[in-house]
RNA sequence: GGGCAGUUAGCUCAGUUGGUUGAGCACCGCCCUUACAAGGCGGGGGCCACAGGUUCAAGUCCUGUACUGCCCA
C-alpha cells in the first residue's frame, strides 16, 4: 500500500482525472424526481466575451462549497450553469474583427452580422466555460444555459408583452445616458462615476434689455448652444431683480429667460445656473418642470447639431475649445477655476457619458421596486446585513429603468410598427399584418439591455415560461452568491422580475462576498498589471490550493487581498493531508480494518480524538450554514494540522509497533474512520485531493470505492462526545509540552532523553497518568518517568507545573543551570501578574455581587489554580536556588 | 455633499449574544524523530487608531475625532 501515493501531491492528473470522471459519471446532474430537500442555485452567468478571473473563482469556489455540502446533506442539488450574450461587449468584439478586415456591421447588414456573432459565440463562448471546468465547479452540466437559447429568448418576449400590456413598460423621449462610442444607450447604472480635475467656466450672459449681465459657471462650456434658461434660487438676494428677464446667449445671440427655481444650490459657482435640458439629467427635470425649450446641441455621435450655428458640424471637444476662445474674444469670459467633479464613463468602454434625450423604452422600475424591497428581510435575506441598507436607499430612490439599447446583438425588441398607420404592436410572435389597417410591420431596430433577460435567469433557467418539474422543484433557489458590485445591475432587478412574474422571490438568501484586490489592496486590472490568473494559480499549485485559499479569505463584508504566497501556503495544507493519508496507507491493513465500538475504544487519545471530531463536525456545519467560510477553512485546518497530524499521528505510532494484536486494530480503525470523516468534511473545500485519498484508502473485502463526491456528511456520534476525556488528554498534552520547553528553552536536544518526575495532585490524576505513561516517554523523550506522591525532586531539577502536577526534569551534565533560574524567575513572574489581576476582580465587591455566579465560580477556580502552581513554582525554584548556591 | 465599511502582533486577517486578544506568513533558537524539510519542536512579539461614555466588566455596546477604502449624487 505504501507506494500508491506519491511523496508530493501532484495535483495536475489528479485534477483532470477527477473533472472528467465527475462530468461523464453525471455526478451533479440531479433528478427531479429524486427524494431530499431541494437546495438550488443559478450561477451568476458570466460574460460569454470574459475570460475567467479571480473574481469568478472566489464566486465559483464559494457556490461549489455549498452545494457539494448540501448533496453531503442529502439535499437534491442544482447547480444551473450558463453564460450571458453580454451585448455591448460581444458586439465590440465582433465589430473589432471585423474592423480588421475593414469592415463595419453596416457593410454586412443586421443579420448577417448576427450570424456573425453567433459564429464567434460558438467558437470562442466555450472558453470560459472549460475555464470553470477547471475551478471543479459540481455544475449540471446537461442544463447549461446561455441567455440568447431560444427558450430564454422567448421567456424574454415574454416577460417584455406581459410588463407592456400590465402598463409597466413603455416607450418615450426621456433624457438618457449615452455612449458615443457604443452608440448606444445606458442605464443610470451602468454609468462610472469617477472624480476628476476639471475646470469651471465663469460666463457672462448679457441681460437683452442692456440693463447689464448675469454671470453663471460651468462645467460644459459646449452645452452653452443647447441653453433654455438661466436659473436662480427664488431666495437669493443676488439676482432677486432678474427674475422674469431675458438673457442672451452668448455668440448664439438666442434671448433665454431668467427663472427661479430652489434646486439651484446658491453656494457652488455663482449661484446662477444656465440650463440646458437636452444635455443634462437635472437641467432636463429643470425643463420639464418649467416647461421651457428643448435644444438638441449635441447629436449622437458627439457631433454639434444646426442649433449649434456657427458650431454646427464641431465634434462636441472641439467645440468647447471654440466657443471658450470666442466668448473671450467678446470678453465675457469671467475667469476660470479648477474643479474636482464627477465625471460619467460608460462602464463597458469608459468613453465619457453623454446624457442626451431621445426616444427609448422603459420599465416602470419605480412601480416595481416597491415589492423587491418589502421582500426583504422577510422573504430573502441578505448576508452580510451591511448590504440591508444600500439595497434598499437604491430601490428607494429607483428612476424608471431604460432597456433598448441602440445595438444588434441582443433580444429585439418585439414591437412592430405600422408603415401605413403608425399603429405599434407589441406580441410575442411577429404578426404578419397591422391589425389595425392591413399594412405592412417594421420591428423595432432595437434590441433589450442584457441585463433584462440575465433577470429572469433564476426562473428562464428552469424552463419558464413552461410549467417544467425543474421549476416546480427548485424554484425559488436556495441562495444567490455573487459580488456586491452587481446588487443593482443584478439582484435586485430578479427580485422584481422573480416577483412579478412568479410570485415567489428568486431565492432565499443573498450571500455578497467581496472583491479580490491584490497584496497592496487595489483593484485587479489588466491595465494595472496586478491581475493574479486563477488558471495559472492552478497551473502551479493545484486547484485545491487556490480554492483553500479564497476560501479561507472569504470573511464576510471584507475584501480579500490575495498575493500568490498566500496560494502557495495554502499548497503546504493540501501536502499535509497528501502526506497524513500516505502515513494512514502505510499502517492500514490492505482490507478496510475491522469495525469497533468507537465510543468503546479504550485509550484516551482515541477518545480525545473522536471527541474533538465531533466538535469540529458541528462547528463546521454550523460555519457553513451562516456563509461563513473562512471559518469552516479555519476549522479544517486546525484541526487536521494541530490536532490530527500533531497529535493523534504521533500518538498512535506506539499502537501501530504494538504487537497487541487487538490494541494495533483499534487504533488501526479509528485511524480508517477519523481520517475518512476528516475527508468528507473538507471535501466541499478542496475536492480533488480528497477524492483521490479517498479513492485509495482501504474498502470492506469485496467493496468496490465509492465516490466521495456522493458521500454523505458523517453523522454526530453523541456517544463519542466527551468533554472530560479531552480535557485529560489536554493534561498529558500540557506535560509534554513542560517537558520539551524545558528541553528547548535549556539548550537540551530534542532527541536528549532525560529522566521526568510527576508529582500529582491527587490519586486520581496518579492514576491518569500512570494510564498515559508510554504516550508521554515517547512523545516527550523519556528515558524514564516516574509519577507519585511521593517523588522527591532533587535539588538540581527543571520544574513546571501544569494543572497542579509538578513536573520535575532532574537536571545533569553540563546544562545551563542559570539558564533555568531564569526561566523559572520569569514563570513565576507571569503567574504573579495573572494572581494580582484575578484578585482585584475578586476583591471588588461589585464585582462579585453582580457578575453572574458562573462567571464568579469560574474566577475563583482561576484564582485557586494561578495561587496553587504559583506556590509550588516558588517552593521548586526555592530548592533549585539551593543547588545552585551550593556548587 | 450623502451613505457604508475598516483601523487588533512586522505583514495579511479572525475574534457570532460584553467575561483571561487568536491564526497564517515573517522572525529567533534547536532538530534529517522511517507521513510530510512544502517538515518537526520550542520561543519572542499587541496600553485592540484616538478621546469620552454605559457597565461589576468593553477589541466587542453608545457618542465624537483622525486616517483609509467603497458606494451614491
Amino acid at each position: 500500500m505504501a507506494d500508491t501515493l506519491p511523496k508530493g501531491y501532484e495535483p495536475h492528473d489528479v485534477e483532470a482525472r477527477w473533472r472528467k470522471h465527475w462530468e461523464d459519471d453525471k455526478t451533479f446532474t440531479p433528478d427531479p424526481d429524486a427524494p431530499g430537500e431541494p437546495y438550488s442555485i443559478v450561477i451568476p452567468p458570466p460574460n460569454v466575451t470574459g475570460a475567467l478571473h479571480i473574481g469568478h473563482a472566489l464566486n465559483h469556489t464559494l457556490i461549489d462549497v455549498l452545494c457539494r455540502h448540501a448533496r453531503q446533506k442529502g439535499k437534491n442539488v442544482l447547480w444551473v450553469p450558463g453564460t450571458d450574450h453580454a451585448g455591448i461587449a460581444t458586439q465590440n468584439v465582433v465589430e473589432r474583427a471585423l474592423a480588421k478586415e475593414g469592415k463595419s456591421r453596416k457593410d454586412l447588414g443586421r443579420e448577417a452580422f448576427i450570424d456573425r456573432v453567433w459564429e464567434w459565440r460558438d467558437e470562442y463562448g466555450h472558453r470560459i466555460l472549460d475555464q470553470a471546468r477547471a475551478l471543479g465547479d459540481s455544475v449540471d452540466w446537461t442544463r447549461l444555459r446561455f441567455t440568447m437559447d431560444e427558450g430564454l429568448s422567448a421567456a424574454v418576449r415574454k416577460v417584455f408583452v406581459r410588463l407592456y400590456n400590465d402598463g409597466l413598460i413603455y416607450k418615450g423621449d426621456y433624457i438618457i445616458n449615452w455612449c458615443s462610442r457604443c452608440h448606444t444607450a445606458l442605464a443610470d447604472d451602468e454609468v462610472e462615476h469617477e472624480q476628476s480635475r476639471g475646470k469651471l467656466w465663469k460666463v457672462r450672459y448679457l441681460l437683452a434689455d442692456g440693463s447689464g449681465h448675469i454671470t453663471i459657471a460651468t462645467t460644459r462650456p459646449e452645452t452653452i448652444p443647447g441653453d433654455t434658461a438661466i436659473c436662480v434660487h427664488p431666495e437669493d438676494e443676488r439676482y432677486a431683480g432678474l427674475i422674469g428677464k431675458k438673457a442672451v446667449v452668448p455668440v448664439l445671440g438666442r434671448e433665454i429667460p431668467i427663472i427661479a427655481d430652489a434646486y439651484v444650490d446658491r453656494e457652488f459657482g455663482t449661484g446662477a445656473l444656465k440650463v440646458t435640458p437636452c444635455h443634462d439629467h437635472n437641467d432636463w427635470m429643470l425643463g420639464k418642470k418649467h416647461d421651457l425649450v428643448f435644444l438638441k446641441a449635441i447629436d449622437e455621435n458627439g457631433v454639434m447639431t444646426a442649433e449649434a450655428g456657427v458650431y454646427q458640424g464641431l465634434a462636441k471637444d472641439e467645440c468647447r475649445n471654440r466657443i471658450v476662445a470666442d466668448i473671450e474674444a467678446a470678453g465675457q469670459l469671467e475667469g476660470i477655476e479648477e474643479l474636482d467633479h464627477a465625471v460619467g464613463h460608460c462602464y463597458r468602454c469608459h468613453t465619457v457619458v453623454e446624457p442626451h434625450v431621445s426616444t427609448q423604452w422603459f420599465v416602470a422600475a419605480t412601480k416595481m421596486a416597491p415589492a423587491a424591497r418589502d421582500a426583504v428581510p422577510g422573504m430573502t435575506k441578505i448576508f452580510p446585513e451591511t448590504w440591508l441598507k444600500t439595497y434598499y436607499h437604491w430601490l428607494d430612490n429607483i428612476r424608471d429603468w431604460c432597456i433598448s439599447r441602440q445595438i444588434w446583438w441582443g433580444h429585439r425588441i418585439p414591437a412592430w410598427n405600422c408603415e401605413s398607420c403608425g399603429e405599434m404592436v407589441v406580441a410575442e410572435e411577429a404578426p404578419a399584418v397591422c391589425p389595425k389597417c392591413g399594412g405592412a410591420l417594421k420591428q423595432e431596430e432595437d434590441v433589450l439591455d442584457t441585463w433584462f433577460s440575465s433577470a429572469l435567469w433564476p426562473f428562464s433557467t428552469m424552463g419558464w415560461p413552461e410549467d417544467t418539474k425543474d421549476l416546480r422543484r427548485w424554484y425559488p433557489t436556495s441562495v444567490l452568491v455573487t459580488g456586491f458590485d452587481i446588487l443593482f445591475f443584478w439582484v435586485a432587478r430578479m427580485m422584481m422580475m422573480g416577483i412579478h412574474f412568479m410570485g415567489e422571490v428568486p431565492f432565499k438568501d443573498v450571500y455578497l462576498h467581496a472583491l479580490v484586490r491584490d497584496a497592496s489592496g487595489r483593484k485587479m486590472s489588466k491595465s494595472t498589471g496586478n491581475v493574479i490568473d486563477p488558471l495559472a494559480m492552478i497551473d502551479k499549485y493545484g486547484c485545491d490550493s487556490l480554492r483553500f485559499t479564497l476560501t479561507a479569505f472569504a470573511a464576510m463584508g471584507r475584501d480579500i487581498r490575495l498575493s500568490e504566497e498566500r496560494i502557495e501556503g495554502y499548497r503546504h495544507f493540501v501536502n499535509k493531508l497528501w502526506n497524513a493519508a500516505r502515513f494512514a496507507l502505510m499502517n492500514l491493513p490492505e482490507e478496510a480494518p475491522a469495525p469497533v465500538a468507537p465510543e468503546s475504544v479504550p485509550g484516551l487519545h482515541h477518545q480525545w480524538l473522536l471527541h474533538r471530531l465531533e466538535v469540529v463536525k458541528q462547528d463546521m456545519e454550523k460555519s457553513l450554514a451562516d456563509y461563513r467560510f473562512n471559518d469552516a477553512a479555519q476549522l479544517g485546518y486546525k484541526f487536521l494540522w494541530n490536532e490530527f497530524c500533531d497529535w493523534y499521528l504521533e500518538l498512535i505510532k506506539p499502537d501501530m509497533q504494538s504487537e497487541d494484536p487487538k490494541r494495533k486494530a483499534e487504533a488501526q480503525y479509528v485511524l480508517w474512520l477519523a481520517l475518512r470523516e476528516l475527508l468528507v468534511l473538507l471535501h466541499p473545500i478542496i475536492p480533488f485531493v480528497t477524492a483521490e485519498i479517498w479513492a485509495a484508502l482501504p474498502v470492506a473485502a469485496g467493496g468496490k470505492a465509492t465516490d466521495i463526491a456522493r458521500e454523505l456528511y458523517p453523522a454526530a456520534r453523541p456517544a463519542c462526545y466527551r468533554p472530560a476525556e479531552a480535557d485529560r488528554m489536554e493534561l498529558i498534552q500540557g506535560i509534554i509540552v513542560a517537558v520539551r520547553t524545558i528541553k528547548a528553552e535549556l539548550g537540551i536536544s530534542p532527541s536528549h532523553k532525560v529522566s521526568l518526575m510527576l508529582h500529582p495532585v491527587d490519586a486520581a490524576q496518579a492514576e491518569l497518568l500512570e494510564a498515559n505513561s508510554q504516550c508521554m516517554v515517547t512523545l516527550a523523550r523519556l528515558e524514564n518517568l516516574t509519577i507519585g506522591t511521593d517523588v522527591h525532586a532533587p535539588k538540581a531539577s527543571a520544574s513546571a507545573v501544569v494543572e497542579g502536577c509538578q513536573v520535575i526534569v532532574p537536571l545533569k551534565g553540563a546544562v545551563d543551570l542559570n539558564g533555568e533560574l531564569a526561566r523559572l524567575d520569569k514563570e513565576i513572574a507571569k503567574l504573579e501578574k495573572d494572581v494580582i489581576g484575578v484578585n482585584m476582580k475578586l476583591s471588588n465587591e461589585s464585582f462579585v455581587s453582580r457578575a453572574p455566579a458562573d462567571v464568579v465560580a469560574r474566577e475563583r477556580e482561576r484564582a485557586d489554580k494561578l495561587l496553587d502552581a504559583k506556590e509550588k513554582m516558588q517552593a521548586l525554584r526555592a530548592r533549585f536556588a539551593e543547588a545552585l548556591t551550593e556548587e
